[in-house]
DNA sequence: GTCTATACGGAGATAGAC
DNA sequence: GTCTATCTCCGTATAGAC
């Protein structure tokens, strides 16, 4: 932090500043939905300033949505840090990432974006700087829950449980039965934990293949055709 | 199809093939990522011809987007339609999709773009024409199945289940312990219907809270830090 | 550091010949 | 039906003044 101010002006329109403001569009449109214009738009200066912080767009980018998963993320990693009961833990990964998720809506949709990517090259690059960690960790955590299961597959499962109401909302809006408590984390975090302990028998009557009959198929809250 | 081809040349490279060429595009890179011209390229004609059947790009896209959808669908929905023991009837869908997914990546893809989509408009049409009829038919099965459970978590946790191992399929290469058996359909259903069934604990020993002791935190096939 | 000005290609869309 | 040609606007990126 030396040669970058040069006078006592107090606009310093930073490069973490341009980062900041420039996630929640790429969040919301994609790289290919974010001009350097509507960046430059929202970070109050013309387009090409931003060239002199950034080489090009590519950098750009690649620079925000790591600055936002490391900014989003940092809360949770403590989680893993911590020794005790691993199902407690993983228990509280699952809430405090339900909450994380409906709160900060833009995080959810770079992540998805970043999936969709087909850029090899900042896949990889995302890959390394961004999920590495993440990922590892909770494998970590998977192996005590769980010893007998994969690993790698746990993982995938509660990640995917956990994101996948939120992905979907967008949609879900307009289809038939849609209701707000969906999309309450508290409530996602218990189904999956849920889930995840003991499946849909909730006491421990696995595997029955018995019908419920056809007399009561109609007795949950289906408010719509 | 009484005005669409006037003399007898076979070339007839009418409206549905170039929706289904273009799909696989839209799939790859998005809307934003294709031009009228790269689908031109594909189709074998100039961008100029492709205003002859279609208003704009907006209308490409959702009737290619539907167009493969009902195509790719249509062989699932005869799943919902036989009576039979619901169980049975939900673990058909979960192979029968996780095969669907693994085979048709394209298709995949498209679901995974459309729920970013933020243009309000061609959201409502997809959702319409798109996933209502498949949602509805899951939700009446979830109802059988699980009639104690909210049946609306209950189907978007279970495609959640299957859709997130492809999904983040493009990233996970990149991670340790990538396995190729992790995309093998067969075992991702297995997996999911094991989870739906009984969660983590095999054999019924449910919110057991007793942690594994450290001596066996790392038996399992850790195949990288 | 940030600006104005501009280069240059590519975007969607249309006009009109054949 | 499909073409060529073209319009207009927007994209990234650079040059050079201040």
């Amino acid at each position: 932090m030396g040669s970058q101010m040069i006078k006592g002006i107090p606009k310093r329109k930073t490069r973490e500043e341009i980062l900041e403001l420039s996630a929640p569009l790429f969040a919301q449109y994609g790289y290919d939905g974010v001009s350097m214009r509507d960046v430059a738009a929202v970070a109050g200066l013309t387009q090409a300033a931003l060239y002199y912080y950034f080489s090009d767009k590519d950098q750009l980018y690649l620079d925000a949505v790591g600055c936002a998963f490391e900014e989003k993320m940092e809360p949770l990693k403590a989680l893993f840090d911590g020794a005790g009961n691993p199902w407690d833990r993983l228990e509280s990964f699952v809430f405090q990432f339900a909450r994380l998720l409906a709160k900060e809506e833009n995080f959810r949709r770079l992540i998805q974006w970043v999936l969709l990517d087909s850029d090899e090259r900042r896949l990889q690059s995302l890959a390394d700087q961004v999920f590495r960690d993440l990922f590892s960790a909770l494998r970590h955590l998977a192996v005590e829950v769980a010893p007998g299961h994969d690993p790698q597959s746990f993982v995938i499962s509660l990640i995917g449980l956990v994101i996948y109401p939120f992905e979907t909302r967008s949609v879900r809006r307009f289809l038939p039965g849609y209701q707000r408590q969906h999309e309450d984390p508290e409530a996602i975090a218990r189904h999956v934990v849920g889930l995840m302990r003991n499946g849909l028998g909730t006491n421990s009557e696995g595997k029955s293949q018995q019908t419920p009959g056809p007399g009561q198929t109609c007795g949950a809250d289906v408010s719509a055709p």
